[in-house]
DNA sequence: TTCGTGAAGTTGAAGCTTCAACTTGCTAAT
DNA sequence: ATTAGCAAGTTGAAGCTTCAACTTCACGAA
């Protein structure tokens, strides 16, 4: 996790040493995937914001919930799941406790707190998602043949891998860097 | 391009006569794909936000005007390219400016408004470019196999037609939905 | 010409996320 | 038993995005 080796390169089209740009390939495969990684997420969102007035962060943290025994897991576990950070999750749980949604309760061990999916947050989600996934579908499933969805499928779970693991329980969970000094030149 | 052989299976309760929820297959590639849409936004953000004090999109945008002749370029298409709102251009554009790495100027037809990045910007762009993709290569490219890359390559873009159909210069460039109602239950 | 309409941008407010600091409650050494 | 250190959460401030309203400008019809 060490980067100090920032090489003196200067523009221009002439390719540096160590450090370069990405190759043509690589630069068209980049633009595809950063469409969808930018796209998808949005389209997801505006939906459901629009359909069930919740973003879809504050839906996968409930149907995350809904899928567990108890309908109930602990904030720590739950970030995880759901790909967020527990600062996150905790201002996400706050609105959706105001909301009625979501009910917070003291974990037996340590400083443990759960959430736990309320009846009227489970019929809320039990509403929305054969909206939302009708949706997903729509964008998703329709467009890909089956062989090209588990090729989906196997890149995904290959590219979460390193993302997981490059970040995971140390930024997800815990996030404290040295300050980002947002200065510029 | 049809595909309405969805499974007769349901995860959650009873499924509803006509919406329902994913199949097992899709759901479990529905899960990869969200943590990838999830985890690498936020792992490119963080590492641009700290190497070189800018979001990934104020570097898409900057990278889109250094790839231009004149390295300027329209608000209306630099928002295509970026993949981002009109609106949010315009806001980004504006810090860019404060910073001093970008300029507005005039276009000669209608209302235009064009970004032109200046030499600062373009210094800038250039010294974060080799590090940025250093990271993109290590949590992408690195990880897939030339096959895979062009897989991933494949099936983003037939996911950005309909994402981009579905909503390009409707939600895009102009985003005037009916108002979204944020209400509870 | 004048009016109407639509495209391109801008803007302020509201909402969400990140960041960093701070609080609490374990637990492992001393 | 004390205490240092860590893990789990919480919180307020700052920053970014979205939303909707508003401003301009161009163009075509009356």
């Amino acid at each position: 996790m060490k980067r100090q080796l920032i090489p003196e390169r200067n523009p221009g089209p002439r390719t540096p040493q160590r450090l370069r740009w990405l190759s043509h390939r690589e630069w068209s495969a980049w633009l595809q995937l950063l469409g969808t990684i930018t796209l998808l997420p949005a389209a997801l969102d505006s939906q459901l914001q629009r359909e069930a007035g919740m973003s879809h962060f504050e839906f996968a943290v409930m149907v995350a919930l809904s899928r567990q025994p108890g309908r109930s897991l602990q904030l720590k576990d739950l970030a995880v799941v759901a790909n967020g950070s527990l600062s996150r999750l905790s201002h996400v749980i706050s609105r959706l406790e105001r909301q009625g949604w979501v009910r917070r309760t003291r974990g037996i061990k340590g400083r443990a707190t759960n959430a736990e999916l309320t009846n009227k947050g489970y019929q809320k989600v039990m509403a929305a998602g054969p909206i939302h996934f009708q949706e997903v579908r729509r964008l998703v499933f329709d467009v890909l043949t089956p062989d090209e969805v588990t090729a989906l499928e196997h890149v995904s779970a290959r590219l979460n891998v390193g993302l997981l693991d490059g970040i995971s329980l140390g930024t997800l969970v815990r996030r404290t860097r040295q300050r980002s000094t947002r200065r510029s030149s």
